[in-house]
DNA sequence: TATGAATGAGTCTTCATTCAT
DNA sequence: GATGAATGAAGACTCATTCAT
């Protein structure tokens, strides 16, 4: 099994806060991230006002400020909080299945459908990664790499025993990756062109299983 | 030869503004989209100012106003700009060619290293999309649309012959077009782990090929 | 007696701003009034500037935009405020008088006063109203009818038993409430002309009561 | 007969401008007013721009500048052409009546006509009169007095023989020259609440005539 | 003389952040 | 800890005026 069972410990940053109680800060972070993901899907980062984010999230300016320092903390949690639902989501789905293809059919299938469910959240996370504090975008693209490490290890399972190009293998994994983001990138067109999702996720699917054919050697 | 001939009438906007000498028009707005292209791509769309802009366009802030109307103006003349920079492009790069399967790996070659010379742009039109006035977006989406019936056209010769599913071709066409963006997106990981981008852009002309052959019915 | 006692409910807008508490707003808000008939007064609505009148109110730019929208409300609220000052000023100054003719000339002389007093501001409200918004202006004429209703309803105590001309007495309404405005308008030359003011209002006040003796039919 | 035959010479304001043919000034002065006549009537002098003036005059912004020194000149000029308008219709109305009574008649109705007849310039001399340069608003003033002078000899030929006030007579001609404004003023409520205009000024006269009264001694 | 492009000072308005209660 | 009022720096946009052609 190529599956690592250990946590990695991700980077993360702590956000210091005058506020003592963790408990406290935990329940009101989530408010924050609730309350911001509306408002940010809605209109952007820097369309959407410290005070809207408050209003959505049930505090007050003067309250949010004792859980953030500024702005930017909010895009950084609401980041934080997403990525690691995103990189949950897709663990869960493979949990339990054995079979090497089988896994990384599921992954791949789990990703097309957290792209689509969650899709004005990845776009947010795409469009707004220019607003975050530069160190607080280097911890979020490392998590990304963790996220790229695991289809990577579902490619080497799957060409098990085959001569495979470990370069390929990157690639590969980064591709499968970020296929699914055209469906984002091109829900508009393909909704009106292509009436069914269910079969533009399987088309992706298929056309991904073939693409990665180019990895082993011959 | 699926390569129709004639221009296509793109829709377009024309800007009013109060200077009445085309020429000069012309000239100015060469300027604000380079100076623009700058700002833009270093700090976005909302963080740039329109100081900033004119100030890279060598113009002062009242010339700036005199050849666009507000802000959104501008990302609007870069999106212009741009879209046709990338069409022209990829046409250019297969003008001439007849083979059916050397044209579509012509187009996708010249569409990842366009994608890959211009990334700081690419990667600016997907974040700002968001900045362009509602109306100004749906112009520039159809453009898109256009780009995409290229590759369609382009799948269309490449399986002549063979019995194809049209939703298939409009999905490969899609990704086709889309998968480049992968590079813009992970440039800063693959560029830590390939070395080479001449190797990764080969890399994905392959897995791409290997994709679109889930595209004929068996 | 013709004295309605009922507090007609003019209509009225109800400026909407962020602040919660109305006292809050109420204080303020007479600030800003207070500040802005200064700076207004002295150079107009459009070559005052919003900082100018957030300074002669003793509050920052900021504050002032907690308690009102734009520029065009502090006008409003200006307006509001001084046309109440001014029907409440003639009102008290007729309570208690019983006898028609006094009433009409009490009513007379107040209304010359209350002009004389305020005659900066009068001037202002004239000068100004183009700069209120259509909707303000509309509701600010109404209320200035009002004001002419009631020379209306002392007129008809006035001429009581006779045969009057309904018509005559709406322009006869009109003339008394709008003769004062020549002592604003004439300030300047009257002044240099007339030296003692007393007997300018005296002037007029006679020449009034001469005046509407066209109303009753012969 | 109290009519002096004499022009009494206007002060009067030079601007200075850098075009020699007097001749082509007037030409260029004429089409400037009828343009600002248009657009200041419509939108006041603030929020008229100079480019609209331009416009509406049939010359360029540049040239416009040839004829004027700054937007306050523009203003100028309006106020210098339409007063002398204004004096001129009253004078020629008044022309060869030679019966006080109804040389003041006659007067008294053109002036209302007058007013009726050009409500929007009117207003918007009232109303901008704090847009002039100072010293041009004296010079404006001085011509309005000398209108109302013209009032003052028309009541003294009336009241010939008897024993009358001068102060009275100063202030009756000041009262007869500025109640039509109530015309301009009151004109949205009036025309509501009376149909016919006619009527209107036809009130207003006798109402004059009959205020005047109060003139003679007893 | 006529033109119309260039200029930049000036204004309204927003909003992240602070702080007294 | 919570509240919400106060702050002021910053930014988009306008437009009277100038000037080279």
């Amino acid at each position: 099994m190529g599956v690592s069972k250990q946590k990695k410990k991700l980077p993360q940053k702590e956000i210091k806060v005058k506020i003592k109680n963790p408990q406290r800060i935990s329940l009101r972070r989530m408010q924050i991230i609730n309350g911001a993901i509306k408002v940010f899907t809605e209109k952007g980062f820097h369309n959407a006002t410290v005070r809207e984010i408050a209003d959505a999230s049930g505090v007050t300016e003067g309250t949010l400020y004792n859980y953030i320092r500024c702005k930017e903390d909010i895009i950084y949690i609401v980041y934080d909080y997403t990525t690691k639902i995103l990189r949950d989501e897709i663990n869960r789905a493979i949990e339990g299945i054995t079979d090497p293809k089988e896994r990384l059919k599921a992954a791949l299938l789990q990703n097309l459908h957290t792209v689509n469910r969650h899709q004005d959240l990845i776009m947010f996370l795409y469009r707004e990664s220019g607003s975050l504090h530069r160190e607080d975008l280097y911890l979020i693209l490392h998590r990304e790499t963790d996220y790229i490490k695991l289809f990577e290890r579902l490619l080497k399972d799957y060409f098990k025993g085959q001569n495979i190009d470990p370069v390929r293998v990157k690639l590969g994994a980064d591709l499968l990756a970020y296929i699914p983001v055209v469906v984002s990138f091109r829900r508009w067109s393909l909704n009106r062109r292509i009436k069914s999702i269910e079969k533009v996720i399987a088309g992706i699917v298929e056309f991904a299983l073939h693409g990665i054919e180019f990895i082993p050697k011959v």
